[in-house]
RNA sequence: GGGCGCUUAGCUCAGUUGGUUAGAGCACUUCUUUUACACAGAAGGGGUCGGGGGUUCGAGUCCCUCAGCGCCCACCA
């Protein structure tokens, strides 16, 4: 292979797909032991993760973004680690999002309903859709870099699923956890379906409240008694068509006279009873409250109490049935509007108030939702609630970050019964089959006649599961459950179950309580949940609001028309591709678990920056690597105490240290801490300071192999500690590194490398070996000596070309100083050849300017160019500077702290001190 | 009505067993086309960590309290 120029830029169009296809031809992506192949070892480690299923249908949004580049983390880095690792992939049915999709499409394409294709016909165009456009977000997840095994993707309508859904059926219906029953349940007219308590949104609203009169049965009134009435409140005045009672308090003195007596439901003039509750408040409204049982679950439960009848007055559509009378047929609202005119007319109306208060909406279809009485399949869910909490208070299943568990205990410990059958068409239809005499078949496979009578007409109840209830088993199923299959019994249970905090409910407790229930162990060990991303203000993004980010955009940029209004502004010109590994290290480090983050495109730039530095100290690498030719290494580095420079040393131990960081950060799943002190290594310690003293070492015969050696090491660690955050740079930048190592004389370095970093081992954590805090402590001082002769000069505004004589004096760091005199000249612009020898001199040189870093003294004979009294002023502030440090310190040191303190950070506060007073000392000879 | 989170530099955010001059990115000022990188380098300015109280030798970090913002759960018509 020749060597050839790698460019300037770092280019990412061309590199991910490249990088991504040799991913998946290496087969990396499989676990390296897999149960059935041959040569498995049972005995190691496996990590799993299954992905959140993305909806079939969906498109990729910044959630997904999210949960890929976290687990992609989780994966990339476990897979270094050695652990054989698998990330299952699939998509999920999603019943209604599904078929609500398909049907717009069928009305927009073909103008014909759902119900005029009819139901076979319909679920095979959904079949032909799921075909056609299934495939579109899995390519997208692709793009991001996520390492799934593919040939392991699931979906949860494919036949093995739905095996596993028919088995879980069957096994809690006969256990008598699944029933089917007529209840008040939350009903969407427009999707026409029952929708569990979870799928419903409150939202505060401005409504109507409306105040009229239940007139008293029996009494017309007379001149000496006028006619009595008691006064209700009502939000749904149509409702009073449904209304079988009228509730008061029973020691309210208003209406206690009342109870037993009836009343007159308006427009109907049915008669109803007066009954007393104490559910009812004496303080709210006016004190009573009609009881609609067959539209409110409060009322239902009083009826229930009361023994009251139940009327239901709305159809599927929520129109007004036969039981409204004259309404039949309205819609609910216009029912609404025609029932309240009638009744100012008959004079039963009081007043009409604004009001306020929260009104249920389909988080679908977005319309209001109806309580309504309908015969629905449920599960019985106390066991289960009760095994999902065990499973996490007593450890076995740890949620991250910790205060999702008292979330979690909440809710569970309040559920009520999980409605799981659904009017819709898309989805695993219910195992139940009818006979005319209404005897129920539950079976496994599907039944040619009735298991009680043997009537060979049979009709499968027309109803399907929740979407959640497939996706609840998605751990065990995804691995082949009911069947014990070779994955299953290596990868079950799970390790870490990653997604994002708001499906807490939907998903991840429903996991808990199905895996236990099924598998009898938990699905995961671990919960790990991260936040929402909204956009760069805080703001949810939404397609109405238009102030969403297509993480597409980001990776490949947009032209301007396409961003919201705010990032028109920002980009004019449009938004810049920006690349996924930039994307990625974004989500993962600008945010906290478990926190929502609000994406800054700028962030992003400023990654795609760091991927592209990451390149450029690539390409220096690989040039010195490329340089030393067939020069063999003098001598080859040794140890940190022998034949290190300072620097080589230094970047050693905080590589080492970093690496301990990073270490501890991933076991916390702190991942935006590690990154944080990953990018800041490579920029401020290895870029900055490292790089810049190798090219000064490199000069010299004596340490220029060595230090190339350090420089490849350094870089291989810190491209291993990168990989699972930006693992399409960093695999190409490696790529590079290790072709061009095996060819160079350090050949040695790379020998046993593996043929791609994404399987390469993780960089391990080694303990300190008790040199590196001197080490470390000495080149700092060397960097404040660098760092204060750059700050005088562009104060004095020296040229940056220009390169001035230098005197330093030491007393007793001249030994440290000598030898780095070289690399303090280098970075700070002095001219080598005139730096005095470090020496103890009586007198400072003449018309100098001074700087004072504790023993050492720095004179630079900058003649014409200093002001003198400016040089005294600026002498005097730096005294000022150092006293007010002293006073501090000593005061600090003077104080309880040093009793109580531990001894350790005693010293190194008094150590500070007698520095700045060595400066002050120094400083106060120099004024005089 | 319960519960949770947030409030740190102009903006967006880190800051996990409390450790002493509080960090990053962007933005800002000055300088530099130095042979890895101008998607860069060097130097700098900018914060009484929402208010108040407490514990402690020491508090952005722990406790109490108040305020503002956001979220979740909950059947007051």
């Amino acid at each position: 292979m020749t060597k050839q120029e790698l460019p300037k830029a770092y280019d990412f169009k061309s590199t991910e797909p490249r990088i991504y296809a040799m991913w998946e031809a290496g087969g990396f992506f499989q676990p390296h032991n897999d149960p059935n192949k041959p040569g498995f070892d049972p005995n190691v480690e496996p990590f799993v993760i299954s992905i959140p299923p993305p909806n079939v249908t969906g498109e990729l949004h910044l959630g997904h973004a999210m949960f890929v580049s976290v687990e992609d983390l989780m994966i990339r880095y476990h897979r270094m680690k050695g652990y054989s690792t698998l990330w299952v992939p699939g998509t999920d049915h999603a019943g209604i999002a599904t078929q609500l999709m398909v049907e717009r499409d069928l009305l927009q394409k073909e103008e014909v309903t759902r119900e005029e294709l009819g139901r076979d016909e319909f679920v095979k165009r959904t079949w032909e859709w799921k075909h056609k456009y299934g495939n579109i977000i899995t390519n997208q997840i692709r793009r991001l870099g996520a390492s799934c095994d593919w040939s392991r993707e699931r979906f949860t309508l494919d036949d093995g699923l739905s095996r596993a859904v028919r088995e879980a059926f069957v096994r809690l219906y006969e256990k008598g956890l699944i029933y089917r029953g007529p209840r008040l349940i939350n009903w969407s007219p427009g999707l026409k379906t029952a929708v569990s308590d979870l799928e419903v949104e409150y939202e505060e609203e401005d409504v109507t409240l409306y105040y009229f009169k239940y007139m008293l049965a029996g009494r017309g009134g007379s001149r000496s008694a006028p006619p009595e009435y008691i006064p209700v409140a009502t939000i749904r005045p149509e409702t009073i068509l449904g209304d079988t009672a009228v509730a008061v308090h029973p020691e309210d003195e208003r209406y206690k006279k009342y109870i037993g007596k009836t009343v007159i439901v308006p427009i109907l003039n049915r008669e109803i009873p007066v009954i007393a509750d104490e559910y009812v408040s004496m303080e709210f409204g006016t004190g009573a409250l009609k009881i609609t049982p067959g539209h409110d679950p409060n009322d239902y439960a009083i009826a229930q109490r009361h023994n009251l009848p139940i009327i239901s007055m709305l159809d599927k559509e929520a129109k007004v049935n036969e039981n409204g009378g004259k309404y039949q047929g309205q819609d609910r609202f216009e029912a609404r509007k025609n029932m309240w005119a009638d009744m100012k007319k008959a004079g039963l109306v009081i007043k009409e108030e604004p009001y306020r208060t929260t009104i249920p909406r389909s988080q679908r279809g977005g319309e209001i939702v109806e309580p309504m009485i309908s015969e629905q399949w449920f599960v019985k869910i106390e066991s289960l609630a009760k095994a999902g909490l065990d499973a996490v208070r007593d450890g076995r299943i740890k949620i991250v970050p910790e205060r999702f568990e008292k979330i979690y205990f909440n809710w569970l410990e309040n559920i009520k019964d999980w409605c799981i059958s659904r009017q819709l068409w898309w989805g695993h239809r219910i195992p139940v089959w009818y006979c005319p005499d209404g005897h129920m078949t539950v079976t496994r496979e599907d039944p040619t006649q009735c298991a009680a009578c043997g009537s060979k007409e049979i009709r499968q109840d027309d109803d399907v599961l929740d979407t959640w209830f497939s996706s609840g088993l998605w751990p065990f199923s995804t691995l082949g459950w009911p069947q014990q299959t070779a994955d299953l019994k290596y990868f079950y249970p799970t390790t870490y179950m990653e997604t994002g905090y708001d499906i807490l409910f939907f998903w991840v407790a429903r996991m808990i309580m199905m895996g236990l229930e099924f598998t009898g162990e938990i699905p995961f060990n671990t919960v790990y949940l991260h936040g929402t991303v909204r956009d760069q203000f805080g703001r949810r993004m939404s397609k109405t609001k238009g102030n969403g980010i297509d993480p597409l955009w980001v990776l490949d940029g947009a032209p301007v028309e396409a961003l919201p209004d705010y990032a028109q502004k920002q980009y004019p010109k449009g938004l810049p591709a920006m690349g996924t590994d930039a994307l990625r290290f974004t989500l993962l480090t600008a945010g906290s678990p478990g926190n929502d983050l609000n994406l800054n495109l700028e962030r992003v730039e400023s990654n795609r920056n760091f991927a592209n530095k990451l390149w450029n100290i690539g390409r220096f690498v690989i040039n010195a690597i490329d340089g030393l030719g067939d020069q063999r290494p003098k001598a080859s580095l040794q140890s940190p105490t022998s034949n290190y420079t300072l620097a080589d040393s230094w970047i050693w131990a905080k590589l080492q240290q970093l690496v301990r960081d990073v270490e501890r950060n991933f076991q916390n799943f702190q991942y935006g801490q590690a990154g944080q002190q990953i990018y800041d290594f490579i920029w401020s310690d290895f870029a900055d300071w490292y790089v810049e003293i190798a090219k000064e070492q490199m000069k010299s015969d004596d340490t220029r192999t060595s230090t190339v050696e350090t420089l490849a090491r350094v870089f291989d660690t810190c491209l291993r500690l990168l990989h699972p955050f930006t693992p399409f740079v960093t695999e190409e930048i490696w790529g590079h590194l290790r072709s061009s190592i095996l060819q160079s004389s350090l050949s040695r370095l790379a020998r046993d490398w593996t043929p791609a970093l994404i399987v390469a081992k993780f960089p391990q954590p080694r303990q300190p070996e008790g040199w590196e805090e001197a080490k470390v402590a000495d080149f700092e001082l060397i960097q404040e000596i660098v760092r204060s002769i750059r700050n005088l000069r562009a104060e004095k505004n020296v040229a940056p070309s220009k390169k001035i004589p230098a005197t330093i004096i030491s007393g007793e760091r001249v030994d440290l100083l000598k030898a780095q005199s070289p690399i303090i000249a280098t970075l700070a612009g002095l001219d080598q050849s005139q730096i005095s020898n470090l020496k103890f001199l009586q007198d400072k040189p003449a018309d100098s300017a001074s700087l004072v870093i504790g023993s050492v003294e720095i004179y630079l004979p900058l003649a014409g160019m200093v002001d003198l009294s400016g040089e005294k002023s600026r002498l005097e502030k730096e005294l000022k500077e150092a006293e007010s440090h002293i006073a501090r310190l000593e005061k600090l040191l003077s104080s309880d702290f040093a009793g109580k303190a531990p001894p350790a950070l005693v010293q190194k506060e008094r150590d500070k001190l007698a520095g700045y007073k060595d400066t002050a000392e120094k400083l106060k000879t120099q004024l005089k």
